[in-house]
DNA sequence: CCGACAACCTGACGGC
DNA sequence: TGCCGTCAGGTTGTCG
């Protein structure tokens, strides 16, 4: 699924079709994804105009002028289809708006969500009140990762991942950061070195910015919702790489398994 | 508190 | 062609 800078390109690829406008219609094909749709969905959406799209860690939202904001998350498979030509399998959710666009949620695993509630309260939502700093924003910095490592014998892997820590990395990103950083996914939260966190420090935001300005990435599902394709998957360095050089010393790139995900690493430039 | 793991669900791909 | 096993960008609950 989707990470971060493949939620940003979604929020911002609905920003023009849906800011100003008003849903004129909210077909439901289904009540529920991964939790049930709040009873009222299609209703408190209904003839609500727009007023932003915006994005928290790996949620999308989009506020409106009654005061709701619609909270979605695209779980592993989920994708926002702009203008289709047809409806296909998946479309779980279909809005409507007064320019005459028309976006569908697809989501084919149905990891996905969406919430409504009122947007003075969206923070304190529970799926978004226990998250941790934007790594792009200002809250996140070596400080962050000096306080979230220090004394930790979980891999730096699993620190990085817990949105708790920092909110919206996920497995394709922990692993670029993590090697431009030279830090084994492995490797002890407490046994990572200064310099190393320093670089990692660096190295998040950096790695998310180039993601973004790519598009994302596109492996199965993700596309911006005109279609657009991201292109950052021809920038990872180690992700999906197993068996091939690293792009720095041509040490072969090495897969592992980490609380049942796949890491990627080299075993030479990472400690 | 911590960390590993299963579960949720469908689809794509490789091997036979 | 088809069947089977494996894997997939996430989150959450359970268990030890």
């Amino acid at each position: 699924m989707p990470e971060l800078p493949e939620v940003e390109t979604v929020m911002r690829g609905l920003t023009p079709a849906w800011v100003g406008q008003r849903f004129t219609r909210v077909i439901l094909n289904r009540q529920d994804l991964r939790r049930p749709f709040p009873q009222d969905l299609g209703q408190r959406l209904t003839g609500a105009t727009v007023t932003a799209c915006r994005r928290r860690a790996k949620y999308g939202l989009v506020d409106t002028d009654r005061g709701d904001t619609l909270i979605l998350h695209l779980g592993m498979s989920g994708r926002m289809r702009l203008d289709p030509a047809a409806l296909q399998k998946h479309d779980h959710v279909v809005f409507e708006t007064g320019n005459g666009r028309v976006v569908a949620f697809n989501d084919a695993r149905r990891f996905g969500s969406l919430d409504l509630v009122a947007t003075v309260a969206a923070a304190d939502h529970p799926l978004l009140a226990g998250l941790g700093p934007e790594p792009l924003g200002p809250g996140f910095g070596l400080p962050l990762l000096q306080r979230g490592f220090a004394g930790r014998v979980a891999p730096a892997k699993a620190l990085l991942l817990d949105q708790r820590m920092v909110a919206g990395l996920g497995n394709i990103y922990v692993c670029e950061a993590l090697f431009r950083s030279g830090i084994h996914p492995a490797r002890a939260g407490g046994d990572v070195a200064r310099s190393q966190l320093k670089a990692l420090a660096a190295a998040v935001p950096a790695v998310l910015e180039e993601a973004i300005q790519a598009g994302g990435s596109s492996l199965r599902d993700h596309a911006a919702p005109d279609g657009t394709l991201g292109y950052f998957q021809k920038g990872f360095q180690v992700y999906g790489q197993e068996g091939e050089p690293c792009q720095t010393c041509g040490s072969a790139v090495e897969r592992i398994t980490q609380s049942g995900r796949s890491s990627f690493f080299c075993p030479r430039c990472q400690r």
